[in-house]
RNA sequence: GGGGCCGUAGUCUAGCUUGGUAUGAUACCUGGUUUGGGACCAGGAGGUCUGGCGUUCAAAUCGCUGCGGCCCCA
C-alpha cells in the first residue's frame, strides 16, 4: 500500500509528461514480477520515504483530512505506549518521584490570559472554543497549547509551606496548536497527540538547578534507550520558552537531511510564573516566598526520531525495547511436510513466550519471502526461519534486522542466543547511529567555511560567537533556513562542575573575543 | 505569510485539451497449484470521479468556492 506522496508533476492541461521515475528497488527481485509496495529512496527522498513509512508500517494513518492531525494505528500505537513506558518509568521512580496526574483539556480565557508572556508567544495558536451547543459562551475556552496556565493556579492551592515542596508533577496529554501550513506528521502538528510535560515546584533557586540536571539525566536516559543520539544545546535567550530564565534543548541532527530536530526542551522558570499565579510558600523561617519552578517536555517526536534515525531502505529498525514484536517466526512449508514444521514452530513459539519474549508466528499462507519483507518494512528485530531442513539438524535460523546476518543455531542453545542477539541489536543500533551523528558536527573558526558546510547540507556547525541578537541576526541572514541552535552544553555552568573557557577566538560576525562556540544550522 | 501544482476503487493510474457507457495495475475475497527473499492460474467483489455551487439537454472533463495534499519562495 502507499499513500499520498505521489507527485504529480503533470497539469490536467499540460498532460503528456515526463515518464514516471519507478520507484527505486529495495531489493532483488526476479524480473518478471512487478515491484509493489517498495518505499521511495531515504537517502534521496526523505521526506517521502518517512510519509510512506508511516502508512505501510501502520504507524499512523494521516488521511483523516484535518490540517495536522492522523489516526495511530495499532503497531504505531505500540511503539508510542512502548516510548511512553520508558518515560513513565523513569519519572515515576526518581528519589522523590514525580505523580502523574491529568488536567482539564480547556483552560478559562480569563485564567490563560494572566500569564502574559505565554500568551504573546501562543497567542496565534490557540484554538478556540467559543460555544456550548448553540449558547455563545461568555467566557470562551482555550484549547491547551501547554498547560502551564491549567496547572500553577491549581498548584497555588496546594503548596502551603515548604514541606510541602519540592513538587514534582506531569502529565501526558494531549494539545492542540494552530499550526501555520507546514505541517508534518509527528513533526508539526495541530493536534500534539503525544506531549510528556513535567512540572515541578521548588524552595530555591539551587533545588530548581538540581532539577534542571535530574532533567538532563531522564532525557539522556530516554533518548539513549531509543537509541537516538541527541546535541544538548542552551537556546539563546531570544529562542526561550516565554517567560523562562532559560531553556535548554534536546536536538537530534536527522542522518539525511542533516537538519536538526526538536526533541525535548527543559525550561528553568524561575519565580516568574510563581508571581503571576501567586504560588507561595511559608518558609521554615516563617517566611513567605514564591516557589522556583521548572517544566520540562517531550512530545512524539520522540517516536518520529527513532523512526528516522534508524530507518533504511527496507523499513523501519526498533530498538528492541520499543519493537511491539523483538521476534517473529516465519515457518517454511514444503509440500506435505506442513504439519510437522507447523508443530514445532508452534513450541518454539511457546518457548519464547514463555520465556518472556516480545514473539509473533506468522501462520499466514503466503509465500516466505513477502512475510519477510512484510516483518522488515515493520523494524523487527530478529526474524527466526524454521523449516524441514532445520527440523532434521535439530536449529533454527536467526536472521537480524539491522545488519543482515543469517545464523544457525542450535534449538538447544536459542534461548540464551537470542536474549543475547536482542542486546547486541539494542545496542549497535545506537552505536551505528551515534557513529554517523557525530560526523555531522563541524567545528571551524571561519564562518564562511561553516556556512559553505551548511549550505551544503553536511550538518550543523560550531562558530566562535558573542551572544548577540543583531549579530545572530545577520549571520542568520547570509542562508536560508541557517538558525542558531544556542550553547553546547560543555558551557553551561549548571551542567559542569567547572566550565570549559575557550582562548583567542572570535565572534565569527562582529570580531570581540569570546569563549565560546555557538552552534548553528538548519532545523525543522 | 506569498506563489505554483494537484485530488478518479484500500493504493497507484488512464480518461480531461475537443463535455456523452470510467481504463489498467496492485491490494482484497473464493477455489486450485505452490512456498529457504515480494509465486502462478481461474473467477469475484470494490467508484456519491474531494465537498458545494454554477454553465449545459448532458460534467470526472468547463467556471467559482470550501476542504485536503505536494512543491517553490519569505
Amino acid at each position: 500500500m502507499s499513500i499520498n506522496t505521489k507527485k504529480k508533476q503533470s497539469s490536467k492541461k499540460t498532460a503528456k509528461k515526463p515518464a514516471k521515475q519507478p520507484p527505486k528497488k529495495v531489493a532483488k527481485k526476479s524480473s518478471k514480477s512487478q515491484i509493489q509496495n517498495t518505499l521511495p529512496d531515504i537517502e534521496e527522498n526523505f521526506s517521502e520515504w518517512f510519509n510512506e513509512i508511516l502508512f505501510q508500517a501502520e504507524i499512523l494513518d494521516y488521511r483523516y483530512n484535518l490540517k495536522g492531525c492522523g489516526v495511530w494505528l495499532g503497531y504505531g500505537f505500540k511503539i508510542r505506549r512502548a516510548f511512553l513506558q520508558i518515560m513513565r518509568d523513569l519519572l515515576d521512580n526518581t528519589p522523590i518521584p514525580h505523580d502523574e496526574m491529568l488536567f482539564p483539556l480547556l483552560i478559562p480565557e480569563d485564567q490563560f490570559m494572566k500569564e502574559k508572556e505565554t500568551v504573546k508567544g501562543f497567542e496565534d495558536q490557540v484554538y478556540w472554543v467559543t460555544h456550548g451547543g448553540l449558547t455563545p459562551l461568555e467566557v470562551k475556552l482555550a484549547l491547551r497549547p501547554t498547560s502551564e496556565t491549567a496547572m500553577y493556579p491549581m498548584a497555588a492551592k496546594w503548596i502551603r509551606s515548604h514541606q510541602d515542596l519540592p513538587l514534582k508533577t506531569y502529565q501526558i496529554a494531549n494539545m492542540f496548536r494552530f499550526e501555520g501550513k507546514n505541517t508534518r506528521p509527528l513533526i508539526r502538528v495541530r493536534e500534539i497527540t503525544t506531549f510528556k510535560e513535567a512540572h515541578t515546584y521548588h524552595e530555591s533557586k539551587e533545588d530548581c538547578a538540581n532539577q534542571i540536571r535530574e532533567a538532563v539525566s531522564i532525557y539522556r536516559n530516554i533518548f539513549d534507550s531509543l537509541g537516538v543520539p541527541y546535541l544538548i544545546t542552551q537556546r539563546p535567550k531570544w529562542d526561550t520558552f516565554p517567560g523562562a530564565d532559560y531553556t535548554i534543548a534536546f536536538d537530534c541532527i536527522f542522518l539525511q537531511t542533516r537538519k536538526a530536530l526538536q526533541l525535548g526542551t527543559i525550561h528553568n522558570l524561575g519565580q516568574r510564573f510563581a508571581k503571576t499565579y501567586d504560588i507561595k510558600f511559608e518558609t521554615a523561617d516563617g517566611n513567605q516566598d514564591y516557589v522556583y519552578q521548572t517544566c520540562y517536555g517531550i512530545s512524539e517526536r520522540g517516536v518520529a526520531s527513532l523512526i528516522a534515525i534508524h530507518g533504511d531502505n527496507y523499513g523501519l529498525k526498533l530498538p528492541p525495547v520499543v519493537a511491539p514484536i523483538e521476534i517473529v517466526i516465519v515457518p517454511i512449508l514444503f509440500k506435505n511436510k506442513e504439519e510437522k514444521v507447523l508443530k514445532v514452530c508452534n513450541e518454539f513459539y511457546k518457548k519464547l513466550k514463555k520465556e518472556g519474549f516480545k514473539v509473533r508466528l506468522d501462520n499466514r499462507k503466503i509465500s516466505s519471502g513477502r512475510k519477510y519483507f512484510h516483518w522488515e518494512l515493520r523494524g523487527v528485530p530478529i526474524r527466526v526461519e524454521i523449516g524441514p531442513k532445520d527440523i532434521e539438524k535439530n536449529q533454527i535460523a536467526a536472521v537480524r534486522r539491522d545488519v543482515k546476518g543469517k545464523n544457525f543455531i542450535p534449538i538447544d542453545e536459542s534461548i540464551k542466543y537470542l536474549s543475547k542477539l536482542l542486546k547486541d541489536i539494542q545496542e549497535s543500533l545506537h552505536k551505528s547511529a551515534k557513529k554517523r551523528h557525530d560526523e555531522l558536527i563541524f567545528r571551524t573558526n571561519d564562518l564562511e567555511e561553516a556556512i559553505d558546510f551548511i549550505d551544503k547540507n553536511k550538518g550543523i556547525a560550531e562558530i566562535p560567537f558573542c551572544g548577540e541578537e543583531e549579530c545572530a541576526a545577520s549571520i542568520e541572514k547570509r542562508l536560508e533556513g541557517l538558525k542558531f541552535l544556542g550553547i553546547p552544553d560543555r558551557y553551561l555552568p549548571v551542567l559542569n562542575k567547572k566550565v570549559k573557557k575557550e582562548k583567542e577566538i572570535y565572534c565569527s560576525h562582529c570580531m570581540k573575543p569570546v569563549t565560546q562556540y555557538w552552534r548553528i544550522g538548519k532545523t525543522y
